[in-house]
DNA sequence: AGTCGCCTGGTA
DNA sequence: TACCAGGCGACT
């Protein structure tokens, strides 16, 4: 689901809801998020322990346990994480079932079922997950992309974008919209780029990212909020979910093209 | 660099 | 029936 702002907005509410909160009970009603690890570990690691965080590090939620441990939570695309009260039944793809010391529930729900929740014992940057990823997109100096481009011979500008480990929280969503804000077509080498572009490209992926995330993020198929709501953001797209429909700069036909088996959205007047 | 696979479900 | 979907890792 999710790019960066849509984690982010999960991550500041569940800061708000759960932070100070203890876990007091956790109902596995599939493994499957878990991946690799062992249930009973997982259920034994987590019950009766206080959430002392909330954080965030590219599209992957860490919740920090009391003791040392995290929580790693990845959405990828149709993951959700649901605060509400225990319901008699159990929603379809509801997968865990936290019961917080409030009486409420935080629930992880996950209709394609590619998300995870991972125990992560020892420092955050060791954990495999987190190691290799590329600076946070929503607040990067035009130096440090710069210098991140620059570092970079070859391949496409778009599909570079949505590379975790070169910058961590841009999706496909984003990486359309900041091209299209930025006036560089989505195919362009990454080595073709001058200056002047590159710095406005920088600024053109915070000012998106700040954007959705004020409008509480996009709302394309599944993506809701921890109380089920919707992003607003959409309304917004300038090229994303667009195509054959008026380009807001130039009146011209949005195209669409697949590039590294997925969907990008793009002017190809404006965007050179 | 490009394609496939993991899954379920919505839409043309 | 076919194709599409906010991700991403494992293949060739």
């Amino acid at each position: 689901m999710p790019e960066l702002p849509e984690v982010e907005t999960i991550r500041s509410q569940l800061e708000r809801l759960t932070q100070g909160k203890k876990i007091v009970k956790v109902r596995l009603i599939s493994d499957k998020p878990l991946k690799n690890s062992s249930p009973v570990d997982f259920v034994k690691s987590v019950e009766n322990k206080t959430i002392t965080a909330i954080k965030r590090r590219a599209k992957i939620l860490i919740i920090e346990l009391f003791g040392g441990l995290n929580l790693l939570v990845h959405l990828k695309m149709t993951g959700r994480l649901l605060y509400a009260k225990p319901d008699e039944e159990v929603a379809k793809h509801t997968h865990i079932i936290f019961s917080l010391s409030d009486g409420m529930e935080l629930s992880f729900w996950d209709m394609r079922q590619f998300g995870y929740v991972k125990l992560a014992e020892g420092p955050l940057g060791d954990a495999q997950e987190i190691k290799d990823l590329g600076p946070e997109a929503l607040d990067i100096s035009d130096e440090e992309f710069r210098r991140i481009v620059k570092a970079k011979k070859s391949g496409k500008i778009k599909p570079l974008l949505m590379d975790q480990n070169f910058l961590a929280g841009v999706g496909n969503i984003y990486s359309d919209e900041a091209l299209f804000l930025a006036g560089i077509d989505p195919l362009r080498s990454v080595s073709s780029l001058t200056g002047e572009e590159i710095k406005n490209l920088a600024s053109a992926i915070r000012h998106v990212l700040a954007d959705a995330l004020k409008a509480g993020g996009s709302s394309v198929g599944d993506y809701v909020d921890v109380f089920g709501r919707e992003g607003s953001y959409v309304k917004q797209h300038r090229v994303y979910g667009r195509a054959g429909k008026d380009c807001p700069c130039c009146g011209g036909s949005i195209g669409r093209i697949k590039l590294g088996g997925r969907s990008a959205h793009f002017c190809p007047i404006c965007q050179k």
